[in-house]
DNA sequence: TACCCTTATTAGACTGAACTAACTTTTTTA
DNA sequence: TAAAAAAGTTAGTTCAGTCTAATAAGGGTA
């Protein structure tokens, strides 16, 4: 019984947090909508969500939208628990949003959970004093 | 006279440092050596070779060895100090050693230099006290 | 100096990720 | 409810970056 260990590439991981975003906010991800946001054309959202389904990162079935499964749901929520980590971070050094906003989200996808973790313990350590 | 701004991928920002650091430490760097410390093999080095060269950023001419030119130079320095700057800071919070390498190492290529300078910063003034 | 070994290059194939153009399915609306 | 519009998919191309296998160049030594 070994566990499934999945190995995204950093486009993939975008593709599985777009599709959670969209799921939160507007209770479903359709590919144009999630084109859209990832500034990149349908057929690579289908693609991608091909993929994605193979991979059991998403439920999805042609001309149907797209649900997560448990899997891809907490990819996005550890892409989304970085990003935050880094965004207040990057912010409380002075970064200007836009900036931080896009290196987080490039940041988010390299970054080593353990610095993750080294970081969050070291922004509650100087934000006690 | 616009000066011509070459946006460089990661893999060949890659190429670009390691050419340097061999440049520094041993006078020349080989193909062969630049194969082993990116974990590549050789028909790689000489494809990115004959990419870098015929951007400016390297002087390669085939079966002979690679020298930066000024641009090439430029850009090595410059991952460089990004290098440095974040390697401090990962060290600075906690994280291991050689974590914090291969950290320093992805983020160098994608995080804005506005962040590095203002984590610069923020290094100095928590020094400072 | 001719041969061998090491080093480097070329050729060709593969993968991931994107695109456009053409086609299909679904939805809207007249 | 049938036609038009919108949304989505498939097919085929491109590009970057890698690989292996085969070939070429250069240097050391018998």
């Amino acid at each position: 019984m070994t566990e499934e260990v999945v190995e995204l590439t950093k486009a993939l991981e975008m593709y599985v947090k777009v599709a959670y975003e969209l799921e939160e906010e507007m209770g479903t991800a359709t590919v144009s909508e999630m084109a859209n946001r990832l500034g990149v054309k349908a057929p690579s959202v289908t693609a991608a969500l091909q993929k994605l389904d193979s991979m059991g990162m998403v439920m999805y079935r042609r001309y149907q939208n797209v649900k997560l499964t448990k899997m891809g749901k907490s990819v996005a929520k550890k892409l989304h628990e970085r990003n935050k980590t880094l965004m207040n971070f990057l912010l409380m050094i002075g970064v200007d949003e836009d900036i931080a906003t896009t290196d987080a989200c490039e940041i988010e996808h390299v970054v080593n959970p353990v610095t993750i973790e080294k970081l969050t313990q070291y922004l509650n350590r100087i934000s006690e004093k």
